[in-house]
DNA sequence: ATTCGTGCAAATAGTTTGCAGCAGA
DNA sequence: TCTGCTGCAAACTATTTGCACGAAT
């Protein structure tokens, strides 16, 4: 394991991992990113999807509920993560796109309420931005970023 | 009072306008489409955004909450009303896209979490179209529908 | 008569908050 | 030492459910 691993648990010397912005962050505020925060932020980071409170309670087992709530609402409002809603109505949590370095959508499952990832392609982007200039003419709403959920019902649920 | 009237209340003889279909789907589970559920689906149609369980009963007052979320979940599973989750986490209810004869999708506020409906242009439509075939075979989920959320910030929140 | 609809009050589920003690800058 | 973090228990909000009675077929 040579020099140049950027990435890891240990912390290397890694210039400016999504670690370090996100304690950068949250400085800015007064606020640390202590070991609870960053468990939570890890198991976000290793996950391909969006989790639910539950899920996350299943791989970062030391953090009572109230906290993960309450670091949850820390890191949203410095935009390292957000919280989409479930279909099914609990709440699904994961990196914004600017800490991810992934711009993506999700896909519902109409029974289960279960959300995966997906990569929209350029001409997709393209289309939704125009609809998005169109709905902010309409609306009157200051666009801030989109999102497409495709519902459908998912491989457990066939 | 002439002939041809084939529903009770003001009801003129338009030909099976949306309520003669509601009542019909209903029945086939042995279900009444009673006064207090078409209150509810007039409170709807009359609206031209999803509208959350507070706006239901500042518009049809004589109906109790809990009967309102009966009705509204009799009516869901009969295909006549679905319900969006909003960002601040209280459900938005609307009428289907079957229902209402209009396909739409939404903007959402970040702030106040209110829902409004706008139209999608048909380019826009096209491309969702392949995104829904694409992810399909990413994920292994069958699409059945989509649905874009364009989230920004409201006139009132601004 | 039987099945469905309705209201009330109580129960649930997910999430938030008050408070007291601990910890890091 | 001061401000922020954490845990626990209690509070809250949106929604669901049990039960008994009223209404429609």
């Amino acid at each position: 394991m040579s020099a140049g691993t950027q990435k890891s648990v240990a912390q290397v010397s890694g210039p400016r991992d999504f670690h370090d912005s996100i304690a950068d962050r949250l400085a800015t505020g007064g606020q640390r990113y202590t070991g609870g925060r960053r468990r939570l932020v890890e198991a976000l980071a290793r996950a391909d999807r969006p989790l639910t409170m539950s899920d996350i309670q299943d791989q970062v087992q030391d953090i009572p509920q109230s906290s993960a709530y309450r670091h949850l609402t820390v890191l949203a409002s410095f935009g390292v993560i957000h919280r989409l809603p479930g279909n099914d109505d609990s709440g699904y949590f994961e990196l914004t796109d600017e800490i991810s370095g992934r711009h993506h959508h999700h896909v519902t499952c109409a029974i289960c309420g279960a959300v995966a990832d997906i990569e929209a392609s350029p001409k997709l982007e393209r289309a939704l931005d125009q609809a998005a200039q169109l709905a902010a003419e309409e609306t009157g709403y200051v666009i801030d970023s989109h999102r497409i959920d495709l519902v459908g019902t998912c491989a457990a649920c066939l």
